[in-house]
DNA sequence: ATAAAACTTGACTAATCAGTCAAAAAATAC
DNA sequence: GTATTTTTTGACTGATTAGTCAAGTTTTAT
């Protein structure tokens, strides 16, 4: 079965991966373009700008990665499986991606939100919305976590979410930059644990 | 006492802001001379291009922060102190410049690292240096905390050293990208401490 | 004082950038 | 089948990009 070529589809695609894989003012319409393999007048057809096409990116990315979301903290899960799999999933995306272009890319959100949170305001609003999402589930996963008495109730949800969610993004941003897996394999869930206090086995 | 116009010293402080508060490929070598008041042959005069520019200010900017590091982390100061302090200060670096130019700049080793990683590898291993540089005072203050009985003597230093430096870019990228400093000013040294197992008081 | 070295000047490439446009082609509606 | 809308084409613009260069000026060493 050919997958039905579709000119919006290949730009976001191609766009998506060729800015997470470089940065997004170091990658040109042109060059995006060239590589899709569609001409320019298209792409301004899908797109009134190239600053529009950064917030598509975002938009269908994280559409991309809600059902990755959804199956990592279904709560036919026990909460502590979540926090696992969670981990686990984090290091094999990148893992992947890494053995494919030998370059640890991080998280998207974060490489293009850093970049041009200073930027372009509407864009850093959309990413910052994208990454408070995350933390619904992570929210959710500590609620259960109490009532697990894995956690301790007098923990501020809030706070531990926002706190899981710096140390993810700290050990992505840290990953990309060293451009090595090592820590995102072996001390995310560690560091999790004890930003949660639970204990070590 | 009227400082002495160095050249090459007004094109490093410069572009040091304009890349921290924007991004590097975001600031054209000709906007920093402009705002520099020097020409562009005087530019080149001290660098052989803009990457070398960027892999100078990251030096450079080193240097400065060296000193307060030392600063910080004083073994005259209790390890506790010096965890205290750190907190205190990066807090306060970013509210002076969202105060001045109205924006959270975030960690400028983390912001270009993290645009720059995929781009050019010389950058990118001089980032690596100056950011694993930093856990050597995380080190020392974690070892004086284990022998004040404030850490656990089994924890792995390295790991935790790791961790704090994280933590740390991890919410200084999501301060720059939600231009917000609560999180900043609230959550760093409790997240730190539960890193650390220290218990809060 | 003089020669050499360091620095400044600003005009200059040649490439690349985001974005435009009008006309051709293809798909859809009636 | 014809009219209308959507999509594609690729050449085009004008601004901006990193980087060069030769000639001029200042500083330094002797």
């Amino acid at each position: 079965m050919v997958k039905k070529v579709n000119t919006k589809e290949k730009i976001i695609n191609t766009a998506n991966d060729m800015i997470w894989q470089n940065n997004f003012n170091g990658v040109s319409v042109d060059d995006i373009c060239k590589k899709a393999g569609v001409n320019k007048g298209s792409f301004y057809h899908y797109f009134k700008s190239k600053n529009e096409l950064a917030a598509s990116l975002m938009v269908e990315h994280f559409e991309e990665i809600k059902s990755e979301l959804d199956h990592i903290f279904s709560p036919a899960l026990k909460p502590m499986d979540r926090l696992q799999l969670l981990c686990t999933k984090v290091y094999e995306k990148q893992k992947e991606l890494y053995d494919e272009i030998g370059h640890v890319c991080g998280c998207p959100f974060v490489t293009l939100g850093s970049e041009i949170a200073c930027q372009n305001e509407e864009i850093r609003a959309t990413i910052q919305d994208k990454l408070e999402y995350h933390k619904l589930y992570y929210r959710a996963m500590i609620t259960d976590m109490i009532q697990h008495k894995i956690v301790d109730k007098k923990i501020d949800i809030e706070d531990a979410a926002e706190n899981i969610s710096s140390f993810i993004i700290g050990k992505l941003a840290l990953a990309r930059i060293s451009n090595n897996l090592n820590t995102l394999e072996h001390g995310l869930l560690s560091g999790l644990k004890k930003l949660l206090n639970i204990r070590e086995d």
